[in-house]
DNA sequence: ATAATTTTTTAGATAAGACTAACTTTTTAT
DNA sequence: ATAAAAAGTTAGTCTTATCTAAAAAATTAT
């Protein structure tokens, strides 16, 4: 149906879209994709021709109904496979992400219904982020950084934003996983920092980490 | 590591080599790839600048060791996926093959050797052909082709040449396995065609069946 | 041994996707 | 309001993998 670089871009631009107000932009495409602004101009005019995205020049893009389906449907397939790497390979959360990543691209739908039923349709995958289902329709959980959250406040650790091997083998040094719970002790006005609890042991973590973490109260 | 392309011009130059006594043709390999015989001519040399196969002017293409053995990790990526999608998605074995043409060329020997594990290790694919093992060996068992048998002998039915799925949905339509006892009663000299029985069952076939069943005696 | 046929290669063109450099539009700073 | 900076676009180039048409080499038939 699409190719894997337009795949790619749909994947990128839906992504952004959930912090963008308006339109994404330009060179935010580009960030996120790694490539030059000039290359992203090209392949979002192609997408638009393709009445997959609405594209005013100087002004930015956004999905149409028909570019966000097909979004959803590489999502659904990144994050299942994601599921299936680390649920029946062992694989550990750090590790799924970039063989997703190529997975994501194999065209059948069938396969992909197939695996989600060996997987029993999971719900949400290794990072928290939730599957959409065949249809498009996702399940958004209510959910917080903990960056947000105040002294005394606690919750439960149900996503990540960032999946970086790095950050991910962080939490991992630390015991700090999906479903564990997190108690504010301490914040620090002036750079956000926090002290915090989990399982017992206390850390010290800053705010651009409780920045990546989502939390539910 | 190589492109998609280059790995299935390695794959179809493997499976050549198996038939052709001396050098690959250029011929051969465009139809093999379904792709034009200059588009072919471009490919091996640009094989041969990355010492993946020798390919003197006009006389034919041969893998070299490192071709063969890059080969053979893409085989052996195929066979397993085919395997997986058969044993654990429940997969037809007419409907793995195209599904396995992607998925061979996801990049990541991990995931592979992991899923070689999950499946434990199997020796051979759905549709009967050995899987190398990691460091490329494969086991070939002896097998002749049904239609290399006279008039009484039997075998068991352990490959099949063709695996199109025309082809082995008229093997499931007459319940012929892989496993299957097979008996020749009949030969034509005239045609080649055969009665045969399978399962207490008599069949007539075509030299043209009898030529893609591999017998183990 | 020549001629005809088939196979293979070369030359030149095209499409996708990426890049650099130059130019234009928009936004921010003064 | 104007100038400077940033963002975005255009034009032209490159690579990979294809193709068609024409030319060359090898094979087969006479
Ligand atoms: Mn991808
Ligand atoms: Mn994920
Ligand atoms: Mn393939
Ligand atoms: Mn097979």
């Amino acid at each position: 149906m699409y190719s894997k670089s337009e795949e790619n871009y749909l994947k990128a631009i839906y992504h952004l879209e959930a912090i963008a107000k308006h339109g994404v932009s330009t060179n935010a495409i580009a960030g996120e994709m790694e490539t030059k602004p000039s290359s992203v101009t090209d392949m979002v005019k192609k997408l638009a021709d393709k009445g997959l995205v609405n594209y005013v020049k100087y002004k930015g893009t956004t999905l149409t109904e028909k570019g966000k389906k097909a979004a959803l449907g590489v999502v659904r397939k990144h994050r299942i496979w994601e599921v299936f790497l680390l649920e029946t390979l062992d694989f550990q959360w750090d590790e799924v992400h970039d063989i997703a990543e190529q997975l994501e691209h194999i065209k059948s739908q069938e396969l992909i219904n197939r695996l989600d039923k060996f997987l029993d349709y999971p719900d949400y995958d290794p990072h928290g982020d939730p599957i959409p289902d065949k249809n498009g329709n996702i399940k958004s959980a209510e959910k917080k950084l903990l960056a947000e959250l105040k002294k005394g406040n606690q919750g439960q650790l149900v996503g990540v934003r960032e999946t970086s091997p790095d950050f991910l083998q962080f939490l991992d040094k630390r015991s700090i996983a999906i479903g564990s719970k997190i108690k504010v002790l301490g914040k620090e006005f002036f750079d956000g920092s926090m002290v915090i609890q989990v399982q017992g042991e206390q850390f010290f973590i800053s705010k651009k980490i409780a920045e990546n973490l989502y939390i539910h109260i």
